[in-house]
DNA sequence: ATTATTTAGATGGTAATACGAACTAAATTA
DNA sequence: TAATTTAGTTCGTATTACCATCTAAATAAT
């Protein structure tokens, strides 16, 4: 048995600022991504391959998308030479999707970007309330 | 003088978990929304007018759209019936757009059901540190 | 007063997004 | 070897959102 909260409330005053916060993130992520003619599901898509190089089934389920709307995403990257196709050795059925070099690049830069944009938000915590946050966050996301 | 944390920067565990919280976040809003067959923008939408009726105008500023964007949003959720637009007694071109009641009536319910997808997050918290993550998210947002 | 300009919204055209259903080809299973 | 499953693409559709253009009403300038 657990000490805390009744999990089936939140209190107002926290589901607003939940709200509010995100919609303030989201919003930076998208005016970051429209300033390069992206949408979020590219920036997004961008963030994932950083580190991975995924199937085109599995990019979809790391975004949360059906496979056809994935071939699109990909097919319009594609075109501007951020990710590329890579043809599965094992599997002649599948590709692994992987960021090029400007994909890359651009991916880097995207980055540093949105931490510029986030870092007036957060710099007005100080630094013990800025790791307190992100504990609160973290245990939170669990 | 500030003894904050340099403006200019983000510990990167605050910058993922901010992202990662509000991706969540935002998540859940549009599953709700589709639930309903809405989009987030139409969610966003119906929010907005929960305590308002604004102009066209003051509408697509709040949703930070642009007006053109709005009045294809405001001819759909109308001819579901959730919306409508009432002229303006004083101003012969403007209207207030409104919920009927049947918007008021999702709005409620749909709010509700944000509460509880969010509630399960917010539990993992004690609610002393609910209340201290209200109070920081307070502080950032401004 | 009458014309000119600005403002509020709507409309039309375009591109991206995302879905589901149907399809092709490769891989498994029977 | 045939039947089925799996990976990904393609096709048709609806929504979203933009920009440019348009109409009508309101305000400003002459």
């Amino acid at each position: 048995m657990s000490n805390h909260a009744d999990a089936g409330t939140v209190p107002t005053g926290l589901l607003d600022n939940l709200v509010l916060t995100s919609f303030t993130v989201i919003a930076l992520l998208s005016r970051t991504a429209a300033e390069h003619d992206m949408s979020l599901t590219q920036l997004r898509m961008l963030a994932v391959l950083r580190d991975r190089t995924p199937a085109m089934a599995d990019l979809a389920g790391f975004l949360g998308l059906e496979r056809s709307s994935v071939s699109g995403l990909i097919d319009r990257a594609a075109r501007r030479g951020l990710v590329q196709r890579v043809a599965s050795s094992d599997d002649g059925r599948s590709v692994q999707v992987s960021l090029t070099e400007d994909g890359h690049r651009l991916a880097a830069q995207v980055a540093g970007e949105v931490a510029g944009l986030v870092a007036p938000l957060t710099g007005a915590l100080s630094p013990a309330e800025q790791s307190r946050l992100t504990l609160l966050l973290g245990k939170m996301l669990g």
